[in-house]
DNA sequence: GAGCCGGCAATGGTTAGACCTTTCGACGTT
DNA sequence: AACGTCGAAAGGTCTAACCATTGCCGGCTC
């Protein structure tokens, strides 16, 4: 039963401005606009709409595979194309930062010191907004963490949800998902770094410190302790990159 | 000119994870991560691609599309298909960032915030670090604002120029990028605020505080003056907004 | 009667081949 | 030497089919 075959799909116009799969986008985007598709809602299927279109099944696909690549559309075979389901915090795909760090040779530093100033920014956010819930979610994670000392790779997984949680205080859902988008490009490094477990208490009392200011609504406190935080992490992984220099595998750093 | 028709195309195996096209993408990323594509190198034609690697032509194509999707690929008919050249400051495509605003429903008020956020980052940063040059490139877009108090559109020119000059010295193209990112939502409403004109002179003088606190190297000053003139911006816009708003036409504000 | 299993239909994924449109360079003319 | 024209090259689109996966529905079994 596809309740979206009714006429909000409009035939594409011949007189369009550029080819016809970039039509084809904008229809789709527009439908997206005007909320016509909504989240985890079905498309019909790509031979209907191409119909209903005005246009052939590859050039629609073509249009499809677009809105897919940027995390908007998602085709499971067999089953349809649904607009993606805003499942728990809304992410953009961080492979088009990973390519153009590629491209330009970011070095890790540089991502380290972005990723730095937007954990900064959503902590000094967290500090003004954070709910009771969203405090006591973070001291949960911290306790964790604690409880995790000798265990590196559940000591990350706490790690990582309590940055997502003071993310998510800070009430800015954009914020977050560039963060996550640059977190993620970090992770495999963190795990790495976070294996040799050196310092795991000290993160965890850091971890804390960024809580605790958040807890007493003091922003400028939160983006210090955060920053502390982060500075340590990467002076850590920095002194466990050079150990590990002489395999020199690793092409993250650019320096072109 | 095709030095890339050498064995650096490897034929996709049989014994793939994914679908054939993801496999790929997956094979042009790691072209690219490992630097055998190169921004401004451009890929052998389709046919012979398609070939090289075994697959379809249609196959490629959607491989190709997907990157183009994210701004890593561009194809022009006729000519050929070239990894993006990075001229001048990297850049994200704000489309996905777009859409997800769309399908999340993101207030303005939340995109000002995140911009602001930014901004600020990028400010301090450059407070620390701005080189003369760079100084007296800002400088002069100050003066090109004083300078064109009566044209507004003009005046919008050296406003964007001089924020892209203080990312430009923050040194970290990543947070340039993400501010670009963000800054381009919000450009079409950038333009109508300032064409009321309402403040420019109050806004040149706001720009001019950035200025002066970067040229002195008070990072936390800079930091204060982007988020006083941001704030103020952000409320001329929001006035402008309530003022048009039985007009009913923007669909900007989610507020789902 | 309930639960499991197999097959069928729907749907996206892939391929093949052809033709159109645009681009750009080479050649010839002026 | 400069300009214009032509043609090869390359991406864009289309038709038509077949493959692979998914999900449902009906029949079979316990």
């Amino acid at each position: 039963m596809t309740d979206l075959n009714s006429d909000i799909f409009k035939t594409i116009d011949p007189e369009r401005r550029g080819t016809t799969s970039e039509e084809v986008i904008s229809q789709l985007r527009e439908m997206i606009h005007r909320g016509e598709l909504r989240p985890g809602d079905r498309l019909p299927p790509e031979r209907d709409l191409a119909k209903l279109l005005g246009v052939s099944r590859p050039t629609l696909r073509a249009g499809i595979r677009s809105l897919a690549a940027v995390g908007v559309l998602q085709s499971r075979q067999g089953a349809g194309t649904f607009v993606v389901k805003a499942d728990g915090p809304p992410s953009l795909d961080s492979s088009p930062l990973r390519l153009m760090a590629s491209l330009h040779g970011f070095t890790s530093a540089e991502m380290f010191e972005a990723r730095q100033s937007l954990e900064m920014a959503v902590a000094g956010l967290a500090a003004e907004r954070a709910t009771g819930d969203q405090q006591a979610a973070m001291s949960e994670e911290v306790a964790g963490m604690f409880a995790s000392l000798d265990d590196p790779e559940q000591f990350l997984v706490h790690d990582m949800r309590f940055h997502q949680t003071v993310a998510a205080a800070s009430g800015n859902r954009i914020l977050t998902s560039l963060m996550n988008m640059v977190a993620t490009i970090l992770f495999d490094t963190r795990i790495k770094t976070v294996k040799r477990a050196t310092d795991l208490k000290e993160s965890a009392e850091m971890h804390r410190h960024v809580y605790r200011a958040i807890r007493e609504h003091d922003p400028e406190a939160a983006r210090h302790a955060m920053s502390a935080h982060l500075s340590k992490a990467q002076r850590a992984w920095e002194a466990e990159t050079i150990e590990t220099q002489e395999n020199g595998s690793d092409n993250s750093e650019g320096n072109g």
